[in-house]
DNA sequence: CTTGATACG
DNA sequence: CGTAGCAAG
């Protein structure tokens, strides 16, 4: 079933390989001009498609192009931004309007009431936000241009439901489940480790009680590097949150388990791929040395596969949150 | 015993009335040049006297030009930093090189333990740091060229001592007592204004003690403001921690009580002068309206004012703090 | 509005 | 290193 297309080392340069790819140049006016003031027509009854424009005070790239979208596909994005409010002052906006997703979710907004105009609301009919009770933790939210058909906060398996309400989001559509997730961080010096694993065993159950129902694609910072390949430093974390055997061995229980199997997109697709990582600390220059973490996943039931087009990281976007964005483009209607 | 000099309204502008004055201009190599980098020579034995730039981060003038000591003074300043490291970084040296105190106090460091590289350690041989028990909240520091005879911590006068030692430190001169002072804060809504007339009584204790021995220079951030022309706006600001009926009377009764009047220097020698303030509130674009308070002083036993030849306050020497320093000149030896 | 300490990552 | 919320001014 696997099928790999292309790899997205770091080495690779977007002037040598993204020739082969189907692109649109955000300042090629393939539909709109990209970088456009709102100055030109106050109200015309054309949609504005003002895309903004990127902050100086962020290492994010004033230029971001990405594939178009193919015909009668569906585009997920997940972005752990680790702070909303800073996240909009460097460039947020910028990738969200260039990426233009059909459903983007978000964690670590760290926000505790809605925000508006962090999407356009015409487009993204759909806004759903989960909140911790603690204020400035957690927090995750959901822009859909796709109406569900039901929407679910928190983990109904966990022993204390109420503790995971800020940190997951179901959204029910026709043929599919989302689930967009924060997972706790175990912690410096694994303080929270039994209260992730505690998490990890609800959130099996609950992925296992969904796909009974209908495929599950769980997507989020899912707080926990699979293999070695996943991170820059396997040798130095064994001991460190989101990389001890424990978790590792219950996200591999989930994904390989005894039952029906998930499979992690990303991997799937670049098997072999070292050094693309949806993390990159800002402690340590870690982004500058090329020390990340793969920690962020759009993982789908098995017999979602087939309708999985793509899978990738938006290595180019960092610098308006310690992780990049992800994409899942999927075939055929929700 | 009152002899107005020069009033420096802010409607002067430099240029006017500044020629009367024996000025050394920064840019000039009146003595050294000024924002010289430290490249020429690396290692000769004249004294480097480079003057630190200023940061773009601040509203901080980038050239400033104060009046030339006269010959057989003492320059003293007082600086309310409202935070040394962040002063640090927005232009406190080159403020303190510039200005050249030689004895320099500073109030609300906010810092708990000494820092080095503030002043030059070879000019100000005795530096002394007082620390608060709660982190990041007071401290007061004093730099002085001149060694004292003794030094002391704390208002020894006060029920509880030990309460006192962030805020206050005494210099002992042969001649005069030196007292530098960050005076409490009232509080929002007044919560801390008993704790605040408490103070007052140890502080005017303490000063009529040191008075009974030597004449007294009492500096600081005394958190008061003595009469409604020493704020932009008295009328509203009756029930306002620094302009409370009490806090003024207490402020009062030590200046002009029964027993030795203490004199406010900077008003004896601008006795009518309006709108020159040394707090400007960060909030409410207070510097930007004008709206400022005087809470800052140079006050000194009444004998000692046929010594003190000026008293002024550093109005363009803001963005640095939210507090302006203030200078005093002083002739004969300490 | 701005500072600094804090918890968390 | 960076975010957010906090207490204080």
């Amino acid at each position: 079933a696997k099928r790999p297309k292309k790899s997205n080392d770091p080495e690779q340069q977007p002037s040598k390989e993204k020739g082969k790819q189907k692109e649109i140049k955000v300042e090629e006016p393939a539909k709109k001009p990209v970088t456009r003031k709102t100055s030109k027509a106050k109200k015309d009854n054309e949609e504005s498609t003002a895309i903004s424009t990127v902050p100086t005070n962020t290492t994010m790239p004033k230029q971001l192009s990405f594939p178009a979208k193919p015909e009668g596909t569906t585009k997920f994005a997940s972005w752990n931004v680790s702070g909303l409010k800073a996240s909009l002052k460097k460039g947020f906006k910028f990738y969200v309007e260039t990426e233009d997703p059909d459903i983007l979710c978000l964690q670590e907004t760290k926000v505790n009431e809605p925000m508006h105009d962090i999407v356009d609301e015409r487009k993204y009919k759909c806004r759903e936000w989960a909140f911790e009770d603690k204020k400035g933790y957690g927090g995750v939210a959901i822009f859909s241009k796709i109406e569900p058909v039901s929407k679910t906060h928190g983990l109904p398996t966990h022993p204390k439901p109420d503790t995971t309400k800020g940190r997951i989001i179901t959204l029910e559509f026709p043929t599919l489940y989302y689930v967009a997730c924060y997972v706790p961080n175990a912690g410096d010096k694994l303080v929270r480790l039994n209260e992730k694993l505690e998490w990890n065993r609800a959130m099996e159950k609950y992925l296992r009680e969904l796909d009974a129902k209908k495929p599950v694609i769980w997507t989020g910072d899912l707080n926990v590097a699979h293999k070695e390949i996943d991170l820059a430093k396997p040798e130095t974390n064994s001991k460190t949150a989101g990389f001890t055997r424990e978790e590792r061995q219950d996200f591999e229980k989930i994904l390989n388990g005894d039952e029906n199997k998930f499979i992690d997109t990303w991997r799937h697709f670049h098997p072999d791929t070292k050094g693309v990582y949806t993390y990159y600390s800002y402690r340590f220059q870690a982004r500058t040395k090329g020390i990340g973490w793969r920690l962020d996943y759009h993982v789908v039931s098995e017999r979602l596969l087939d309708r999985v087009v793509e899978s990738e990281t938006r290595s180019e976007c960092w610098g308006a949150s310690d992780h990049v964005p992800l994409v899942l483009l999927l075939k055929d209607d929700l």
